[in-house]
DNA sequence: GCCAACGTTGGC
DNA sequence: GCCAACGTTGGC
């Protein structure tokens, strides 16, 4: 298979495209839905991701993640402590998935969902659906090729 | 803070 | 297996 594309979400107040800069390499752990889970399990090293700011001002996409390792359980399912414990996940047969994201870059600015949605290029992109819920979605490399346009260099 | 969308749960 | 109730996401 060849690279692909994926937008990511994240709230910035719980993590941002900030923070991905300072730590430089992520767990992405906490997906709880299976649409999302099942969409983790076919990254591949090396895919890029558009890192999206969700529940902000601006809501949109801040910069660029890739993927460094692919599906593998998210230990946090295990853990009594974490907010993404889930004790109906056998240990033998883990319900959850992570992958660890690296930080790419930064835009110089965010590219609001307003100019995502303004950009009929991006008519058929998930996130500019009405609803658009889910965490982890596909995106084409044309798709991705315009938002990095939007971006400016 | 409101509410539309939609996923999950559980009674039957 | 249906579907109502409930919970969560996320834009506005």
């Amino acid at each position: 298979m060849a690279q692909a594309y994926w937008l990511m979400k994240s709230e910035p107040s719980a993590f941002s495209i900030d923070d991905l800069a300072e730590e430089k390499r992520t767990s992405w752990e906490g997906i709880r839905n299976y649409q999302a889970r099942n969409l983790l399990r076919e990254t591949k090293a090396g895919d890029q991701v558009l890192f999206y700011h969700s529940s902000a001002d601006p809501t949109g996409v801040a910069g660029i993640a890739k993927v460094v390792r692919e599906a593998y359980p998210d230990p946090a399912q295990f853990d009594r402590k974490s907010e993404y414990f889930d004790p109906k996940s056998p240990r033998a047969e883990p319900r959850w998935l992570t992958v660890d994201l690296a930080f790419v870059r930064k835009f110089p600015r965010v590219v609001t969902l307003g100019e995502l949605k303004a950009n009929p290029a991006l008519a058929k992109m998930a996130v500019t659906q009405r609803g658009s819920r889910l965490s982890v979605q596909p995106v084409t490399l044309e798709e991705f090729r315009a938002v990095l346009a939007m971006a400016g260099r």
